[in-house]
DNA sequence: CCAAACATACCAACTAGTCGGTATATTTCC
DNA sequence: GGAAATATACCGACTAGTTGGTATGTTTGG
C-alpha cells in the first residue's frame, strides 16, 4: 500500500492540477483544494507553506508528469528526426480529448495569473514550458541539419510549437471546443512541412 | 467640457483594461478598480450590475479600442491584399512595446479565466477575438486566390494567427520578455510567406 | 517515545454587493 | 416661464460571507 504521508500532499497537488486549470489560480482557494482532496487546512499547510508555494510546487508536479507522458509517448517511434517531429504534434492533436480543462496546460493557465505578482510561480512556469521545448530541440536540430533549414534556430522553433499550442488552448477556451485547437496544430504542422520542404502527399483540405 | 456622467464609467473601463491585464480577472478586486479609477464603490454599482457584468464590459470596450486602433493603422496601405496581411503581422510586432501588461490582450487573459465560471465574459471574449479575426479574412481570401492557396480557408488561417498572438503573450508573460513573442510572429510571417509561396528575399536569420 | 502527519478552532483582512442618502440635470405640466 | 416631479450620477458606511494563514491540539508509524 502506498505509504499515508504522501497522501495528503499528492492529493492536494492532483486537486491543484484539476481545479486551477478549470477555475484558474486566484479563483482557487485554499479550501477549494482542501475539500477536493479531501484533506483538511492544517495537512495544506503542514505540506505548503503558502498558497503561492503550492502554485510553485503544482507546476513542479505538472514538469513531472507531463515529463513521463511525453517520454513514454509513442511519437519517439519514427526513425526520422522530422518523422518524430511531426508525429509529436499529431499525438499533440491526440492528447485534445475530454472536456476543455482536461486537455488545457497548468502551467499556461497559471502564468497569465500571476506573471507579476507571483514571480517564483512565473518562473516554475518558464521553467516548465521551456523544458518540454527543449526536450524537442535535438530532433528539430537534426532534421534541419538533414533538411539544410536555414533562417531559424531550433530552439527558436521548438518555442514557437509550445506557443501555438498555448495559443491554441485560449483558442479553445474562448470557443468552448476544441476544434479551433487541432485546427491551429494543423496550421503548424503545415508550416513545419513547408520550412522543411516535406509538403504531405495531398494539400487538399479535408 | 466632457459631460460628468460619462467619467466614472469609462475610468473604470480603462482602470479594468491596465489592471486586469496585469492581475488577471479574479485577482482584481472591485476595490482595486475604484482606486485606480479613482471612483467610489457606489460609482461601480450604479455602472455596472456585478463585477461579471463588468468583465464583459470591458471585453466589449477592448473590442471598440482595438478597432479603431487597427482600422487606423497604417498596414492597409499596401494595394496587394498580401503585402496587407504581412504589414499586419509587421505591426502586431511594433505593437510589442512597453512592459509585458502594456501589450498583452485582456480578453485572452480574461477568457483563461472565466471560460468555465463566467459563459457571459466568455462569450464576450470570444466575440471579441473572433471580430478581430474577420478583419483579415477579406485580404486573406483574396490573397488565396491571386496565389491559388488550398488546404486551408481564410478564416482557419485569420483565427490561426490570432491563436499564435495569443501564445505569443504566454510565452512573454512567462520569459518576462517581448522578445520571445516578437520571434513567434516571425514563424508565423515565415508560414505565410511560404503557404503563399512568397518567400522574404533572403532566408537567414538577422 | 518522538517526530512527522494530520485535525480543529480560530482570526484579521478582505470580498462582492447593499442601502440610505445627496447633488444636479432634465422633463413635465400649467 | 417656472415650479414640481423625476431621473441620473454619485457617495461612503455597512454587511454577510470568504480569504489565506495560524495556533494548538491529536493521531500514527517506526
Amino acid at each position: 500500500m502506498a505509504p499515508r504521508h504522501i497522501h495528503a500532499r499528492e492529493r492536494l497537488l492532483e486537486a491543484a492540477r484539476d481545479v486551477i486549470r478549470a477555475k484558474g489560480f486566484s479563483a482557487t482557494s485554499v479550501d477549494d483544494l482542501c475539500r477536493t482532496a479531501g484533506v483538511t487546512k492544517g495537512a495544506f499547510f503542514h505540506h505548503f507553506r503558502s498558497k503561492e508555494d503550492l502554485g510553485v510546487e503544482a507546476a513542479r508536479f505538472w514538469s513531472e508528469t507531463t515529463s513521463e507522458l511525453f517520454a513514454n509517448a509513442p511519437y519517439h517511434q519514427p526513425a526520422d528526426p522530422f518523422d518524430r517531429l511531426i508525429a509529436y504534434l499529431e499525438f499533440r492533436k491526440v492528447l485534445l480529448a475530454g472536456d476543455v480543462p482536461d486537455f488545457t496546460c497548468l502551467v499556461g493557465t497559471m502564468v497569465q495569473e500571476t506573471y507579476d505578482s507571483a514571480p517564483a510561480i512565473r518562473d516554475a512556469c518558464n521553467a516548465t514550458i521551456t523544458s518540454h521545448a527543449m526536450t524537442l530541440v535535438a530532433d528539430i536540430r537534426a532534421a534541419m541539419e538533414a533538411c539544410g533549414v536555414t533562417g531559424t534556430t531550433a530552439e527558436s522553433l521548438a518555442l514557437h510549437t509550445q506557443a501555438v499550442l498555448q495559443g491554441a488552448f485560449i483558442m479553445a477556451k474562448a470557443r468552448g471546443s476544441a476544434e479551433i485547437a487541432a485546427d491551429t496544430i494543423d496550421h503548424l504542422i503545415r508550416y513545419i512541412r513547408l520550412l522543411f520542404n516535406k509538403p504531405a502527399r495531398e494539400e487538399i483540405p479535408q
